[in-house]
DNA sequence: GTTGATGCAAAACTTTTGCAACACG
DNA sequence: CGTGTTGCAAAAGTTTTGCATCAAC
């Protein structure tokens, strides 16, 4: 555990719960708090703690991967991002209710699932609110 | 309906079922048939054929983009990618148990669904038999 | 003619890599 | 010392953009 390691790793525990923060944006954060780390070590260090299961890659299609912070215990805090096609913000839906459908994967497809990712795309409620407003 | 995006639609038909092509990729297919398109050109219409809704954004975290068709009915035609973590092979999965998902989500959390992207990451059949062998 | 599409090259962006310098046991 | 990490700059890879030219109605 470098100071480097440490300090992106705060950045993701002081964010709030959520964030989706891509490399570029972790090193402004850091750059911020005054640690002039380099982006490459940035990239570096986000890949590793991903590899080390303590963040998770995410990719919400923008061109830039994102990480956030995984559950400790991901059996407990499985959620999927719901992406609003209109003000594109992202949305969190705590649910365990995949547990069947993995299940039904591995014996009709002969596939060991150890991960997932869920995206949903549509309309948040306020968007929908603001569109009928204007008609 | 030009001839360039006429071509390459038709890559998309002609490719098996369940392809995920990315811009170079499309390029590289119509070269192979003598098409010398710009690659411009394969990007400006990949995209624009995904708003028409004929073709599906797709990003398996590579670092490029990748299309797939999209059926024409999607409530018929569902599918969920299984992602091998060790062959990178992608596997489909038909599927439309995600709508009890959907509704309990738009009841939940307000939000309009209009589309979703499951990936599952695991091993597939052969990877879990060769490394069984192997040990 | 006007509008929109193409092709090419250049530019923009994100991510990776090579390498010398550094830190730590 | 030796291993692993950092920082910087350069390179690589994908995607977008500007602009002149072309095609179609």
């Amino acid at each position: 555990m470098t100071p480097q390691r440490k300090e992106i790793l705060q950045i993701f525990v002081d964010s709030e719960d959520g964030s989706h923060l891509s490399a570029e944006e972790v090193y402004e954060l850091l750059r911020q708090k005054d640690f002039d780390f380099g982006l490459a070590t940035v990239y570096r260090n986000l890949e590793l703690l991903n590899e080390l299961g303590i963040l998770n890659k995410v990719d919400f299609g923008d061109g830039r991967t994102r990480y956030e912070l995984s559950a400790a215990n991901p059996q407990l805090h499985q959620h999927h991002h719901l992406i609003c096609l209109n003000c594109k913000k992202i949305f969190e839906f705590e649910d365990d209710l995949l547990d069947n459908l993995e299940n039904l994967i591995s014996k009709k497809s002969d596939f060991e699932i150890v991960n997932h990712e869920v995206k949903f795309f549509g309309y948040c409620s306020d968007c929908r609110k603001r569109r009928h407003n204007e008609n």
